[in-house]
DNA sequence: CTCCTCCCGACAATCGATTGCAGGCACAAT
DNA sequence: ATTGTGCCTGCAATCGATTGTCGGGAGGAG
């Protein structure tokens, strides 16, 4: 083993913490420093100069926390991931990375952080007490999964407060969100394009956007009046737990179904893989659309049909609906549209 | 469409927003309330009781900003994912998931908010200039990448920072992470075990982990003395783009390996699809093992063989060895062993 | 030379909680 | 009645940056 390079230099030995180290260095004022900084043109250009390079020289950033004291405000966002009902890995779902990842985005850009919670509700006042500590600016929610009632009363009183998911019709909080239901007619009318009959809707409505899209799923099948069939199948939205879901459900099937439409990307994949798995050609016995377009979607060999949400934008609008609230203006909320993905699968 | 139902309350009138308010309504001073609140035994059992129920009352939280500025902490640990070169969905892998998952526990226990950053390195100091900015008490580093030196940089002047990942021989960070190397020969030595004798190694040894895997499994198939060839092949780490590069691998080889040792499960997975999706049977004609045993190894059908790291122990420690550091001690890294976890695939 | 204007920069209050120190009150001892 | 002893509680300084207000100095006009 190679012996290790010795100790580097033990850095400057004047640290300049605050501001007012800085001022002094500089001959000038704590205040004026302040404003120099901030680019304040109160300051004479040349000592707004000089002071900035003192900066730069000492590699001074002020302090957010005494900034955010001041200007009363926090600097952050809370991103909150509501599990609803299942712990666990659920937030190992790649839908959430996709989304955090856009936000993450969408939020450094307006220089704000990305606080990030878990919350696994027990009392459902667990968004009150959030908002009471107030460590941060705004709330943006994932997956209103079954809390929607938590949602509504905090949304009561507070207003910087958005939540991607479905929009219902007396919500009072603002969503972002594509349209579930229009989704759940496209990938129901592309199955039955596709010559399925018998169609299995994989995915549990307890979730509200998951209901939605069986919503639509139903209607386009009502609509063809009997020649076709929907087996409603409740199934995981956890990832660890759907294919065994799914595995049952084939299993317990009197007749394959030769339709397939999955509530959830990741509920397709782990679909495909069991039905791959027991030897059903897809899409040669069995025809499968997805619901997200998640990159594993793609990524999927066969490529997946799925219903394709645009993420990047409801990222960019929810963070702009957010910051909109805590301006004050009290705005509505927002349907995007859904679109059919063909690929592989169907 | 249903009528909404009307506005529900307004809220109170007097609203309790400072230590100080509540002081007034107890007929304290703000300096009564906040030892009350902290629960400082100075202060008679009596006022204390009398404080808290009023706080309780009044839905009441100190402010966080003002108390991180007097403490001199900032409450919040950032969590770095580093992307090194890979931009894009990369994020989206469920390893990122897992591992942020069980650090938001772990900080959440210790009364810490989870700062997420992601990072595509531009210069080499990103580090170091996102250390004085000085939002945060600490660093969590996730996937050191290639980033070794900019991170070798910052901790020679920065403690409070851990990293998960390999343990080089000369670091002077710390680090926590598995024995890569003993998982590499785990694994190597699992497929020879199983009669396998040409294995393909999936991974691009770029990033430190993998190339540390790929070590052991030369070294186990070097001691076989030429009875057992390693083809070694890169593969991205994004789930995106493995597909691909395994699909193109199988085309381009002249015989099909019998065994194949994935650096990742992301990796695995996609192999399993890629290789039922051509009708080859695995474990029968192609034994397969991961690396990580992220939840969906467990749920992939058949279920995935590969080499298990514990990440909940791994956040643990790596929260455990931050807090000893911001706590002044300056201590060593840490190696926790790798396990073989045989299911259906071998 | 004096006065007025203008502009730059300093003083001090402020954001909201924490905490060392001093002081007040009750009760017992002398 | 006075002093002593504790035990609480309040005062005020502090954390570090921001910002309204005011003063001082330079320069031009009379």
């Amino acid at each position: 083993m190679p012996s290790c390079p010795g100790e580097p230099t033990p850095g400057e030995p004047q640290k300049v913490r605050t501001i007012g180290d800085l001022a002094r260095l500089a001959g000038v004022s704590p205040a004026t420093v302040s404003r120099a900084l901030a680019g304040n043109r109160l300051v004479n250009a040349t000592t707004s100069q000089r002071v900035r390079q003192l900066a730069e020289a000492h590699a001074f950033k002020p302090s957010a926390v005494a900034r955010n004291l001041r200007i009363r405000r926090r600097g952050a966002i809370a991103v909150v991931i509501c599990l609803g009902h299942e712990r666990g890995q659920h937030l190992s779902d790649p839908f959430f990375m996709t989304m955090i990842s856009h936000l993450a985005d969408e939020l450094t850009d307006r220089g704000f952080q990305l606080m990030l919670s878990r919350v696994v509700p027990d009392s459902d006042d667990w968004l009150d007490d959030m908002i009471a500590a107030d460590p941060v600016d705004g709330f943006i929610l994932i997956g209103q999964s079954d809390q929607l009632a938590a949602l509504e009363r905090a949304a009561a009183g507070y207003l910087p407060l958005v939540a991607w998911g479905a929009h219902g019709a007396c919500q009072r909080h603002c969503s972002v969100g594509s349209d579930n239901v229009e989704g759940g007619r496209l990938a129901t009318r592309h199955l039955i394009e596709r010559g399925c009959r018998r169609i299995a809707f994989l995915g549990n409505p307890r979730s509200v956007e998951i209901a939605h899209r069986l919503a639509g799923a139903r209607e386009v099948v009502r609509a063809q009046g009997g020649r076709v069939s929907l087996i409603e199948t409740p199934i995981h939205l956890s990832t660890t737990l759907s294919g065994h879901d799914i595995a049952a459900f084939l299993a317990s099937a009197d007749a394959l179904p030769d339709g397939m439409f999955a509530a959830t990307d990741s509920i397709a994949v782990n679909a495909l893989q069991v039905l791959t798995g027991r030897g059903v050609a897809v899409p040669g016995d069995v025809k499968l659309v997805g619901y997200d377009d998640l990159p594993i979607a793609a990524a999927s060999v066969p490529a997946l049909t799925t219903v394709r949400q645009d993420f990047a934008q409801g990222a960019r609008m929810l963070v702009q609906r957010l910051f909109d609230r805590i301006a004050g203006e009290r705005n509505e909320s927002v349907v995007l549209p859904a679109e059919l993905v063909v690929r592989a699968t169907s």
